[in-house]
RNA sequence: GCUUCAUUAGCGCAGUCGGUAGCGCACUUCACUCGUAAUGAAGGGGUCAUCGGUUCGAGUCCGAUAUGAAGCUCCA
């Protein structure tokens, strides 16, 4: 048997060898840190016999995927810990995850007292440094012995496997857990690790089955890693917009008005006035889009139309009960069928087609309560809305033109290169979610593919994801946390254009169902602005900042100067303010970098006497003397031109 | 909607065994008139989220509700 070693060796052998053996053939010091192997693309078990010819990678601890072997061998110690603690605990499954580890037990609900107890029960595991073996059964042999083991749940897993598979187990010590593996040689190879928290879950992730607890923890080759993902976890914190944008009083939430309803502050209110004007500006004067505005409530008549009051009826504020009441009205969740009727105003010629209306658009959205968060999931929300009404020959390149748009706006913030593209498809297993003929669905999804692949844009393909009427292109971005959120969609719909009788006269006089793209250019101002204090943890580019320039005098003998300085700022478009406390320079200085202002202007005696101001700025520190016209030229550029100017590298101090 | 945890001054927090509430920042006033990350002093501010229960007595113990956080489920 031939074995082809990474670095293009070869080593030959009679007989049937382990990858262990295999690594303390190539080296004792190999064999020490090798935590798995990798064969032919395939992780697989140190203890893996080999018996074919094929290429094999030794993973050692340094990998990255060691981490995942890791981790996956914690979480089965974790497993044994809550055993040894809580015996009437059953357990489930316990993979390992991007960040980490979890498992999921069915039991009383643990504490954080719980979890340290349970930490410490698996640091001795690990000291006990018990030899990890893996043994295999025939499906009976396998449902017995789970049976016996009294784990119902690991008896429904095996159940689901195919009659002549053979299960595999691991056995670390007398704790043995179902499972695929790749493990660890001994528990001793977990060195570093914590729980972080634990929460609930439900059992395969059904709400109508078990309610499971789920502990969650980390696991690094290092201490000194994982004390590094704790400081980036500590990190993300402070990034955290739910956090972050009260603290710099961007918007705040009042217990009486309600959850998901957040209250921006003035500046917070400055900031998505900002991207809203931007946005609208860009969308009317440069890609030929008209605004409508339209009511935020309708009869219930409409949205049995557009199908909303089937496919979404609990997701919306309805006022009304319609045994009871003539008329139930319900506040729009969407903007579609209002602008579909602006465009049912007026007969429509081939010739007024692409119809392109945009819209500034409050919407409700009845969420669970427990949906809500920060800025990122609300009840009301305001997204820069559009309908495209399009010839059929028109859509592909309208299409394109909305993905244009929608880069050129993650571009211009900055965030271009922190998206991920995503075609949301449709889930033919699951009609009844969806209208319209599954040969239409297809089709579409083929030609947003190819549109994809014109532009050059990696993408990931989505099942179920897609709106009930048509197929989109979501584009993603992950918060702090990590979790992915949707920034701007873009859809095709061929088929509402039906349900509302639609038409354009083409040329030849006839009646013609135009096609129809539902799109976002910046999507949801205030899911924009929640990712924007995350991404640039609140010190914005100047363009997006309430406050551009504080202009600092030394003493209150300056502070007529100091107005009529940002007076003229002020005139020429600068958001500007006076600190006018009684205070010393130290003080303003200090409370202004807290306040992540990108310009400070100190002035005192000598910048009156000469007409000049002293600029200090977040991207470059002390920038020196200039006159005041020289700094408002070169500040009214970087407003007008959106620069995001590169942020000096700060210890903050405290 | 589900599970767990939390809620004390505008914000961040302490509050021991159940005995009637404190710190820092902020705010107000006064003095200082200052040159690049905290000038000093004095003062005001609380129905301890809300409602109910246990108790001679509740910020503290119990229950319900509201709101928030993490996770699950959901997100047309």
């Amino acid at each position: 048997m031939k074995i082809m070693l990474k670095d293009g060796s070869v080593k030959e052998y009679n007989e049937a060898k382990s990858i262990f053996e295999i690594a303390k053939d190539i080296s004792e010091g190999l064999a020490r840190v090798a935590c798995a192997g990798e064969v032919d693309g395939v992780l697989l078990d140190l203890r893996t016999e080999l018996t074919h010819d094929c290429e094999l990678t030794i993973i050692t601890v340094t990998d990255p995927k060691a981490l995942h072997v890791i981790r996956h061998t914690a979480s089965h110690v974790l497993a044994e810990a809550v055993k040894r603690l809580f015996p009437n605990a059953k357990v489930t499954i316990g993979p390992a995850i991007d960040e980490g580890f979890y498992y999921d037990f069915d039991s009383d609900p643990f504490s954080r007292e719980d979890l340290d107890r349970i930490e410490a029960e698996m640091k001795k595991i690990i000291k006990e440094g018990h030899e990890i073996t893996r043994f295999t059964l025939p499906r009976d042999e396998a449902i017995r012995l789970m049976e016996e083991k009294g784990e119902p749940y690991k008896v429904e897993l095996i159940q689901d496997l195919p009659q002549d598979a053979q299960i595999s187990f691991y056995d670390q010590g007398g704790f043995v857990d179902l499972c695929a593996g790749p493990h660890l040689m001994s528990t001793k190879g977990v060195k570093a690790f914590k729980l972080t928290s634990s929460s609930m879950a439900y059992w395969r992730g059904d709400s109508n089955k078990a309610r499971l607890q789920r502990i969650y923890g980390t696991a690094y080759n290092k201490k000194e890693e994982l004390a590094q993902h704790l400081e980036r976890m500590e990190d993300a914190k402070r990034r955290d917009h739910n956090r972050l944008g009260r603290e710099m009083e961007l918007f705040t939430t009042v217990d009486v008005i309600g959850q998901g309803l957040p209250l921006f502050t003035p500046k917070g209110t400055k900031m998505i006035m900002k991207l809203q004007r931007w946005i609208e500006d860009l969308e009317d004067n440069e890609w030929g889009y008209t605004r409508t505005r339209t009511p935020l409530m309708a009869k219930s008549d409409l949205y049995k139309i557009s199908g909303h009051w089937d496919h979404y009826k609990e997701g919306m504020f309805v006022f009304g009960d319609e045994d009871k009441d003539k008329e139930v009205y319900a506040l729009r969740p969407m903007t579609c069928p209002f602008q579909y009727y602006v465009y049912k105003n007026s007969q429509k010629s081939y010739r007024d087609l692409p119809c392109r209306y945009s819209e500034t658009s409050t919407l409700f959205r009845n969420e669970d309560s427990g949906e809500m968060h920060g800025l990122t999931r609300v009840r009301q929300f305001t997204i820069s809305e559009g309908h495209l009404i399009v010839r059929p020959d028109q859509m592909v390149e309208e299409f394109k033109n909305c993905l244009a748009l929608a880069k050129y706006c993650l571009e211009t913030l900055g965030v271009s290169e922190d998206v991920t593209y995503h075609l949301s498809k449709w889930d033919p297993d699951n009609r009844e979610k969806y209208i319209g003929e599954p040969q239409v669905w297809e089709e579409t999804q083929q030609h947003m593919r190819d549109i994809m692949n014109e532009l050059g844009i990696p993408y990931v393909e989505d099942v179920g994801e897609a709106a009930f009427y048509g197929p989109k292109i979501d584009i993603n971005a992950k918060n702090v946390y990590g979790k992915e959120d949707t920034m701007i969609t873009v859809q095709w719909d061929a088929l509402l254009a039906e349900q509302f009788d639609m038409y354009y006269i083409d040329q030849n006089g006839d009646k013609v169902r135009p096609y129809i793209i539902h799109r976002t250019s910046m999507g949801c101002y205030e899911r924009t602005l929640a990712w924007l204090i995350e991404k640039y943890a609140g010190k914005f580019p100047t363009w997006l900042c309430a406050e551009q320039v504080r202009v600092l005098p030394i003493s209150e003998k300056y502070e007529e100067y100091a107005n009529d300085v940002c007076k003229k700022l002020k005139k020429a478009g600068v958001d500007a303010t006076v600190d006018n406390r009684s205070e010393k320079i130290g003080f303003k200085i200090r409370e202004a970098r807290l306040d992540k202002l990108p310009y400070m202007l100190v002035v005192g005696q000598q910048e009156e006497a000469d007409n000049t101001v002293s600029v200090r700025s977040r991207f470059a520190g002390d920038e020196g003397i200039k006159t005041l016209d020289c700094f408002i030229g070169e500040i009214t550029q970087e407003i007008q031109n959106k620069t995001i100017r590169k942020e000096m590298p700060t210890e903050e101090k405290n």
